[in-house]
DNA sequence: AGGTCATATGTAACCCATTACATAGGAGGA
DNA sequence: TCCTCCTATGTAATGGGTTACATATGACCT
């Protein structure tokens, strides 16, 4: 291996005007820098980062800590954080915590044994306390998921707000029995979302019904088991909100699949406009989050967190959009 | 920061034997382990990793290189890498690189500064010599996609058996005119789909017309020009092999809108059994990968490769399936 | 010529953990 | 008692950069 000595030696010159060649520090003549550069050149020499990450103190990479890859919710977020952090020179290390908190926490050590500069949490499982804690050292932002009692970064939608659009959409379609397929994960969306569709209701004057609540796990198959309970009860909804795009997928099929029609007999609406809402058929209504600017605006605080530590805890939210498609509207 | 100096002064020890404790060096006795262990507890201390790598050369993070993360194919096998990396205290690190070389080649640099101890190509756009090339100092594997004159190991299934074996499902179906809607991307795979395809068109004595093959991106809209393309032309087909899932389904949305059936008026194989090749409306007849046994073969080969590198390359092919669904099959 | 100052470069400490080698101290044998 | 050998521990070099501080060189002024 070529090291920062091998140069020095054969420019026929010392390891600092080395190193500030390639950090591009101005006191070095044109002349020196030009030979030190050739030399780097004709050596293929690339600088060990392991020695100035040390000597430096940092990695320049920020560890993204998500659910789970398979969520085509992220990829948008990723890319947004992504293009940002590369503009700045920083790299993205993106984890699989499955919410399996001995995993976050091993994922965690990475930031403690400073391995990472700085952690975005896209659905922390960390308690409160702890999560503030560990912003007292270490740069820690939140993404779209966030814990309300931590004094620590965030950046999302206002998920309530965005609840009780969609609700309101269903309602202005004549909707009066609107059933409620929430996640069962204990995020902070799902109160914040059930909040907005519960909200909306009451202001059209429709009592709250908790026969019309179901909460089951994220995915197509909770989707289909609430919309089989909704399909079975006595006086049956005849719209559901669905707090994701998956679940109102799996509900489509399974009210589909029962002979009855979207929107015809059942409006459904998703949340997240990922890219199958488009494809389904029907097409799905749903809320779109401007998912590259929650990338963009979580990495943009987090780098302005690394430059300043000591930078005020914020809490950020951007605009939702209710995109109507034909699963609401014949 | 606590240093491992701190750890020493308080423990009344020297920092060789501290780091002795730290990593369960045999010849440390109990009462100093002890000692020891008690006060790296009470000081809190957290090994500062730079200094390790540094002097051991090595960061136990692998590279990932896809495409893009929003590919839905890639969940499973990411998950697969993980598990293996994890057990053997690897870390994976998961990057983008939108096909675009200079991405591909920054990203690289992480291998050449020594920042990642291996990295798997799920794409590589670099050329088969350069790979081979890199290979020779690094620890590089290939999977799913491979470079077939690099001497680099690869996983991935037999492309043109699962072809042969996807469109010989379709003639078995009575159909004798089959499109194949492929990518234009340039990756092995696509040519090696095109060979199964067109030998099982061979071998059940149909003539190969070049009116029914179709390149286009990969990705829902791809399929629909396709299908709008097949839909269009004078003896249109009436069977469709497509590359992937989400051409086959941006296929099928295409043909439902054109008010034709599938799979009676136009059946319809997709490739890797993504998540939404079940959910899909008709469910979809489609390839499956091993995909979870992908990343932990490749994984295990990576590792491998890292504790001996001098181990020769090779080319590792997993067994796939035909799953048959509804849109192919009445 | 002598003094001041800016510029360019070098020397060596430093970041933190690991580990080869040295050594102290005790056990056991002759 | 003296010697050998083993165990436990310490000392210091090491990995590869960065950078504070020291110094050499030369320009410019009086």
């Amino acid at each position: 291996m070529i090291t920062i000595q091998d140069v020095a030696k054969a420019a026929g010159v010392s390891v600092a005007t080395v190193s500030r060649v390639l950090n591009n520090h101005p006191s070095v003549s044109e002349k020196t820098r030009e030979k030190v550069q050739r030399t780097i050149d004709q050596l293929n020499y690339q600088p060990n980062l392991l020695g100035r990450n040390l000597r430096r103190s940092e990695t320049k990479m920020i560890l993204v800590l998500l659910q789970n890859i398979a969520n085509p919710f992220y990829s948008k977020i990723v890319k947004g954080m992504e293009d940002v952090g590369y503009k700045n020179g920083y790299h993205i290390m993106i984890c699989n915590t499955d919410s399996d908190p001995i995993k976050e926490n091993a994922y965690l050590k990475l930031l403690k044994n400073r391995l990472v500069d700085g952690v975005v949490f896209m659905a922390p499982v960390i308690s409160d306390e702890e999560l503030t804690e560990i912003s007292k050292n270490y740069c820690v932002v939140q993404c779209c998921e966030y814990k309300e009692f931590a004094d620590v970064s965030s950046v999302s939608i206002d998920n309530e707000a965005a609840a009780y659009k969609a609700t309101q959409h269903l309602i202005s379609q004549g909707h009066r029995r609107i059933g409620l397929i929430n996640g069962n994960s204990g995020i902070i969306s799902e109160s914040q979302r059930e909040k907005g569709y519960k909200r909306a209701l009451q202001e059209a004057g429709i009592e709250i019904d908790s026969q019309l609540i179901m909460y089951d796990s994220y995915g197509y198959r909770g989707g289909q088991r609430a919309a089989k309970y909704f399909l079975s009860i006595d006086k049956r909804p005849t719209a559901i909100f669905a707090v994701s795009d998956i679940i109102a997928i799996g509900a489509i099929k399974e009210i589909k699949e029962k002979g009855l029609s979207v929107p015809k007999d059942m409006a459904v609406v998703g949340f997240d406009d990922t890219g199958i809402a488009s494809m389904y058929d029907p097409p799905l209504t749903t809320v779109a989050q401007p998912r590259y600017d929650l990338g963009r605006v979580t990495m943009e605080i987090m780098l302005e967190r690394i430059r300043n530590n000591e930078a005020e805890s914020k809490r950020v939210f951007l605009e939702h959009s209710l995109i109507i498609r034909e699963s609401t509207v014949g």
